[in-house]
DNA sequence: CTTGACTCCGTACCATACTACGGGGTTTAT
DNA sequence: ATAAACCCCGTAGTATGGTACGGAGTCAAG
């Protein structure tokens, strides 16, 4: 029989599909907290270390950089700081993933609009794409 | 007056909030198609450059490379490709964008359901995000 | 018609986010 | 108990996406 808690560093890096070397470099960046270890000096990670990496992966194919990721981890943590601050600073995030999802959309309809036109055979008309989100991104910079 | 038509680097770099440089660097992918230039050799950009160019400063900043906005804006011009190609092509970044929108939508919910949870003034719960998108990025490698 | 701003080009450098290397100790399956 | 597989660490190298430099030519406002 085998114990259900407790990954090394291989089995972990497998099941969240990372190399090995990123769990080291997470961990120096302060992005994956520093685990118990054994007497041998190995690494011993909680489960939970496998669900903290997906959401980082995920977070960053949706274009977050790892610094904004451990911005968004430490809001969970952040026990000593006010109530009020901690909120304040995910309404902010809130209103940043709002504007990605808005310009998602329009980048879709676009595409959708493209899809219309390949319905038949004729030329292949002038496509919308370009005039997707620079609407969006006109008056904010990011 | 003045021509409306023609843009020089520096004018089409300010427009569209980007370093000179980026527009050589992205001449030199293929991102940015090259533009005639005068007798001196001095670049002319036409104006829907600028729109181009915020297309590919907002796709990146929803976490699509370099390479997927050069697919993606080839779509459109692809004259020789056959329209079904095209078709599925557009379809299956359809299907991407999707996704993207979907793991935003999670962390968005994730982050309001803490913006509840500092209402009050007591201990901080558990938080939910870390489950926010493991539940869709579970089963596709990206 | 000058002079300050702009542009050209090649090349070198930078930041972010990994990824590999290599010499050594540890585990584990047989 | 031994060999394959794994893990340690420091450090170096890679890929992507820019950004800077510098010497020389060009443009445009006064």
């Amino acid at each position: 029989m085998m114990k259900t808690k407790g990954l090394s560093a291989g089995k972990l890096a497998k099941a969240a599909m990372v190399n090995v070397e990123t769990l080291r470099y997470y961990e120096r960046r302060g992005l994956l907290p520093e685990p118990p270890r054994k007497a041998s000096g190995y690494r011993v990670y909680p489960q939970s270390s496998v669900e903290r990496l997906r959401f980082i992966k995920g977070a960053q194919a949706l274009g977050f950089t790892l610094k904004e990721i451990q911005d968004l981890l430490d809001l969970r943590v952040d026990e000593q700081a006010h109530h009020t601050d901690v909120r304040q600073r995910a309404q902010e995030k809130v209103a940043d993933i709002e504007h990605k999802i808005q310009a998602l959309e329009a980048m879709k309809i676009a595409l959708q609009e493209l899809i219309e036109q390949c319905h038949g055979d004729g030329p292949m008309a002038e496509c919308p794409i370009l005039e997707a989100l620079p609407s969006y991104f006109h008056n904010q910079d990011n």
